[in-house]
DNA sequence: TTAATTTGTATCCGATCGTTGACATGCTAG
DNA sequence: CTAGCATGTCAACGATCGGATACAAATTAA
């Protein structure tokens, strides 16, 4: 998913973190970061540290990239999971 | 590209600040931050905050994205680039 | 209902952020 | 060579972070 801003971060360490059935204790704890910042976190802090925030993920099972913004519009009218599917039927 | 830790992030931006044409003063001002602070970032700071890391990488046209850590492998054997080669002719 | 757990806030405080300004280095024209 | 520009580093300083602690509100279990 796309992370346009520090909310949109929240919100999803929020929903990975309840999918995980953990606790804003547990993970704070696994973190290594106090319960009150992951709190904040999932609110959407947009002065959290990066290191801290890279750890947070690692510990949800998630991963952070970095891409072009113009993802060059792929061609329109590709679907590729049709493609996909129509070419992997030996598999 | 995938960011395990900040100095990945400070390769990256640097990378393509560079391709850009910018200096660092001139990504400075445009990301409304000190030069200071971008030599820092640049430099894979971990403390970076996070609203100001987005800011940076939105002014490079540089987007960031999470997702789960084991992309399910795709089914190996798979080569995207021939498969949307071979169906694109009537573009 | 009560009790236990989870989550949200508030306050204080040491540590650290990011800014400003200055200075040094390296590099490339002129 | 000198100028000019880009970059790296340092030392203040005010602003803010994240931690610790405590307590309230919300949720769940019994």
């Amino acid at each position: 998913m796309n992370v346009r801003a520090a909310k949109d971060l929240g919100a999803l360490i929020r929903d990975r973190r309840n999918e995980l059935g953990l606790t804003q204790q547990d993970l704070a704890e696994k973190t290594g970061v106090s319960r009150v910042w992951v709190v904040a976190l999932e609110k959407g802090k947009p002065s959290a540290q990066l290191d801290l925030v890279l750890r947070t993920l690692r510990q949800l099972g998630l991963a952070l990239s970095v891409d072009s913004e113009k993802p060059s519009l792929s061609t329109p009218g590709i679907d590729l999971g049709e493609i996909i599917r129509s070419t992997t039927k030996q598999a």
